[in-house]
DNA sequence: ATTTTTTGTTTAAACGATTAAGCTTACATT
DNA sequence: AATGTAAGCTTAATCGTTTAAACAAAAAAT
């Protein structure tokens, strides 16, 4: 039943011509190739009847270009990266890519392998979330001149292409807004991370309490192992609220870390924001079930993704595109989580 | 700098001998050849030290085989098809398939796009989480010979093959388990729509009721339009409390209904489950954040994800093989939210 | 009328791998 | 010595497209 492929040998042959014809006329070459217009229009008519869809591989196979992305991201099932990938997913459609996904879960023997995976597939470029370590990748693809675009994070000492908010800025942010909003003793919960975004977000929570005037005590910043998140945001919040001066506000440097610890200040029973402020990164229906609405730092995701496609497909076309290098701001979204402390 | 690829004809012309045996050698068909022994070392030796990798275009090309699945989902940023991806290119990959993951956003039209998209770069075989009204789309994939498999959701009247739940005995496992709790005016909250999978949520709502001789209101169940949703939540919420006989208890029939329909619970101020228990189908980490657990139904997203790339790849290997259609169990999670009442 | 140019088309190589079929030798069998 | 057969390797076609180069015929220029 299932009438097989059309190639434009079979065009060609029922037209009675050769194959180059064809070729010309269907990729649109028939004016450099002055093809006669006679023919051109009977190929175009014969190749509508037959149906004939190009064959990608042959074309890829010639071309060596297959019009096929990479996306390295840390895990498909962590919803910021999963709207992430469906964003970049739609755009890159949009102008004629196929993405292929792979997760890495944060580690870079994993993204390594993922990595040549699809290089072996011979992806045309690759969008990245770095993870830890991996630094030696970004550098064999700069050697083997592959095309790729890092995304939301990157690292300082390398020069690349990348898509990121301002995670200093952010922080400091959201620091800045507990402060104005009567907290004094803040807490910050991130990962203990190499990654710059990571020493960013820890950099503008300092800095917002440096720039107010506040003393940072020492049990108020932690940094928790990706592999033991449970047990040691468990065991940071504990240790913050037991410090001899506890925090009445933290920081949560990820969306990962939130639920986390909103799990666990439920868990414990303490009232947000009465007991205890929050401000979270990241975004996801979570926060919204939450009895008390989270105040986080919206990232614009739509943005990022998009413009990591657009950057990364301009490349594609012209190799001799400059490097650029793009920070968007996340927005505070300012909601009842860290406001009932009157400002002082 | 980056040293162009290796092909089969470099390393014949290293070890002076034609492409053939290279082939021969490398893909492991020394025996049957009869490849000269010494060579074949000779070659192998070769190939290692130039870091030879197949061009898997060449390969596609001429085998007809891309080792590539495609997979439909109906929206990857909703954290159930996220898991699920997750899964199935986890699972994919181990079994040397690359996955192209594509949205549907439950609308027919699109997922017949994608699907095209993918069959011109020749996937080998689809995974499918059908929308409503693409019964076309899968008879086009039977005549078309292409192997594929649904997941979640299939089609009362099309034989294919399948991997979802039983959803009608978790619909019925969930009215069972509110009525043993005490509760008798029990609503539902599901979709409008003509998808097996969300009849059979309703009809096992309606055995529960009816094998308990309980008489259904008409204002307890309610199916909402995908378009409307937030709107028609909130209705159907309104609307179901204040009924001649009001609901004490809500199945919310998906994640998504649910999130939205806790949203608005918790706009008017309503106790779960005081004031009203919930169950919901569906999982994520957003019914952990909520101030009452919520009872849900855990589909097997492992199981289903697996099950169906094993099940594709069997077709895959072996066209002749047989037609499977296979059910699993949602077990229901009792937490807070569908508990206070004391059985009667 | 001859040469040059233009126009329209075909040939054939290339992308990289696979594989049936053919070709040499060497060896065994009679 | 003549024949058969295995072993070891090469040739060449194939998958479907692209594209430089060659070619033939018609039109324009001399």
């Amino acid at each position: 039943m299932s009438k097989k492929k059309v190639s434009l040998k079979d065009i060609a042959q029922k037209a009675g011509v050769s194959t180059a014809l064809v070729s010309y006329v269907l990729s649109g070459k028939e004016k450099e190739s002055r093809v006669g217009k006679e023919i051109a229009v009977e190929i175009k008519k014969i190749a509508k009847d037959l149906n004939y869809q190009p064959n990608h591989l042959a074309k890829s196979l010639r071309s060596g270009k297959t019009f096929t992305i990479g996306l390295i991201i840390a895990d498909l099932s962590n919803p910021f990266f999963a709207n992430i990938a469906r964003i970049v997913e739609d755009e890159a459609r949009n102008s004629g890519y196929t993405v292929i996904i792979g997760s890495s879960d944060e580690q870079a023997e994993k993204s390594w392998d993922l990595l040549n995976v699809l290089i072996n597939r011979h992806v045309d470029g690759f969008i990245i979330v770095s993870s830890e370590g991996s630094e030696k990748q970004v550098y064999h693809l700069k050697e083997m001149n592959i095309p790729f675009v890092l995304l939301d994070r990157h690292f300082a000492e390398i020069q690349t292409d990348f898509v990121t908010i301002n995670n200093f800025k952010a922080s400091y942010d959201a620091g800045a807004h507990l402060i104005e909003n009567g907290y004094q003793h803040i807490g910050l919960i991130a990962y203990k991370s190499n990654l710059f975004h990571m020493k960013e977000r820890i950099r503008g929570y300092l800095h917002a309490l440096k720039e107010h005037q506040l003393v940072m005590h020492k049990h108020w910043l932690k940094e928790i192992r990706f592999n033991y998140i449970e047990k040691e945001v468990k065991a940071a919040i504990d240790d913050m609220l037991s410090a001899d001066i506890p925090v009445e506000a933290i920081i949560f440097a990820t969306y990962g870390l939130a639920v986390n610890g909103l799990k666990y200040i439920n868990e414990r029973q303490l009232n947000v924001p009465a007991d205890l402020a929050i401000v979270s990164f990241g975004q996801a229906e979570g926060f919204d079930l939450y009895y008390c609405p989270i105040t986080y730092l919206k990232q614009p995701m739509e943005d990022l993704g998009k413009t990591a496609v657009e950057l990364l497909v301009k490349k594609l076309k012209n190799p001799e595109q400059g490097m650029q290098q793009i920070l968007m701001e996340a927005k505070l979204m300012i909601r009842d989580s860290s406001t009932i402390k009157v400002a002082t």
